[in-house]
DNA sequence: ATGAAAGCGCTAACAT
DNA sequence: ATGTTAGCGCTTTCAT
């Protein structure tokens, strides 16, 4: 753990001053070829890299990606694992940033990540899953999935709408007739698409609609668990649910065992997410998958335009993809 | 994308020095009441945060860990959420680089990378599969598999001997006598691991020691091919083969299919790593896993203790853990 | 209680 | 070809 080695220590080393090591490692003009070779062995037998920090405090580039995340939980790290595959062969490098694991200030963390690292740091910024506006950046940001309003300037996300009339559909198309919903959180963008894709694709069908048919689950297992209740207990039960989220789906999967309901027999499910618990439930839970890989991808390439001083984009919308598995199935002969 | 506020600015519109907002955010006494108030509204309003990079120069500790790492790929990821749930309720943050995404350098990128960051940046590293020796580092280092020789301080890495040897024991275990192994890469140390515990697995059980039955592999698809080829042409072939990686017995499953072996019944495979293909293949390969969110779970802990001021501990090896899947059986009676 | 000044490591404009 | 200097944003003595 020895103490870190300097350009003065390179400077001192080789007998020339720090510009002229400055310059031999930027490769700037004007150095002597003996001196290049001197400093350059001299850097060697050292081990001296230049210091990120001090250079970025005073170059603007730094050809650095900031990818800015609450944490790393499967999510992050799914978009992680597109963004850095995109980001292979091109100048820059990539610094994923977790700022918000400290037990305090945990709202508006992205915007305090920005501002450390935007400016000096990181040459432009991908924030995930931001929860709150980003009024003025000093780099060019693109959010992925952003949760809150749509203000953020550019961003890329699942077709929620899409993705909720293609499971709602897939229901439909099973001969389902009555369906139930169980909406996601009021204050998220997604779960106001996600309830318009379901009701989108009622009307496509002509079915009428029922608003007893929605329940509340707010994306959490115990509301779900509520909800799927009062679904069940309605005088004319549905025989399918869409759920607005995987976590409500199990929810309700769990709610129809308790009540003894064969799934898909009696009750057919369907959740949204994919998350990896839904592959693993008795029976495999049918949902529709967000592109993680392909969002991390575009969200990339829409940085990099930015960076190359183009104009902002429209909104890039990917689509969801359908996942059937063992939860649905055509309703009970009646 | 407004320009940075920094610093100057809040001092400027405060009309304070610059020192004293420095005070305020960092809550050093001797400031007025009335200033702090008036200094903290005028942060507020333009909405300053102290950039990392500029107090990172003066602070010795900035309460980031840095994960070091050729590149986001599901290994190192999945190594991250077990490093960064650790970390979560601590005072660390989290930042992870990937410096190897650029086209030069790939070789040693870990010592740039620490180079780069160490000292100023981050107060404490993990690296994820170094693949030289780390002389002297800035800061205190965790390496998680090393790939080559074990001169590396803090180590954190599998089982490799012992999890060989249950891979072994398994097949032993289903009755097979005369088993093959596809010896990995030579200048890996996990190799050679690898090796020795599938040779004392066979040694423990009382079977003599057969050279014929070691094949070069490579860790390399097309060399463990022959390597299969080879084994199965023998006078007295194997009935179950030990390959030292999930890509290596993969392709000894294509080296049978193309002889109309039946897996398992024919030939038994089992490989080591769990790579996400090992359970997508037909038959579902058996093999053998690292256990890597305990890895970084392991590795945070140990940097942790270190930062703290404590000795360096001696390597960690994590057990492997066995994954029999739809590849091992027993041999067909004869 | 406040501010002026030095310095962290580095780069670039400007001498020499 | 080389060195001197200023300054990036910040924290920390050290005056005042």
């Amino acid at each position: 753990m020895a103490t870190r080695v300097t350009i003065n220590d390179v400077a001192r080393v080789a007998e020339v001053s720090v510009s002229t090591v400055s310059k031999v490692v930027n490769g700037r003009y004007g150095v002597a070829p003996a001196t290049i070779a001197r400093v350059h062995q001299v850097i060697n037998e050292l081990g001296y890299e230049t210091s990120l920090v001090a250079s970025s405090m005073r170059n603007s580039r730094t050809n650095i990606i900031g990818i800015l995340v609450a944490e790393f939980e499967p999510f992050a790290l799914e978009l992680l694992n597109g963004i850095s595959a995109t980001l292979r062969g091109t100048k820059y490098d990539l610094m994923a940033y977790a700022g918000n694991l400290t037990p305090e200030g945990h709202i508006g963390w992205e915007r305090r990540s920005l501002s450390r690292l935007g400016g000096t740091l990181i040459d432009g910024a991908i924030i995930v899953t931001p929860t709150v506006e980003i009024p003025h950046s000093p780099v060019p940001v693109v959010a992925i999935d952003p949760q809150a309003g749509t203000d953020m300037p550019i961003i890329v996300d699942v077709d929620n709408s899409g993705g909720a009339q293609k499971a709602t559909e897939h229901l439909l198309g099973l001969g389902h007739q009555r369906i139930g919903h169980i909406r996601g959180r009021e204050d998220l963008k997604s779960a106001h698409l996600r309830e318009a894709g379901y009701r989108q694709a009622l009307e496509n069908a002509g079915i009428p609609h029922d608003e007893q048919l929605i329940e509340q689950g707010d994306y959490q297992h115990d509301a779900a668990v509520e909800a799927a209740r009062r679904l069940l207990d309605l005088p004319q039960p549905p025989s399918a649910i869409f759920a607005a989220n995987d976590i409500s789906a199990l929810a309700a999967l769990g709610v129809a065992a308790e009540r003894g309901l064969a799934v898909p027999e009696d009750l057919s499910i369907i959740g949204f997410d994919d998350i990896p618990a839904a592959a693993q439930s008795t029976p495999a839970l049918s949902t529709v998958r967000q592109p993680l890989h392909e969002m991390g991808s575009h969200a990339v390439r829409l940085l990099l335009s930015l960076l190359d001083g183009e104009e902002a984009t429209a909104p890039q919308q990917l689509p969801a993809v359908l996942v059937p598995r063992d939860t649905t199935a055509p309703p009970r002969a009646n």
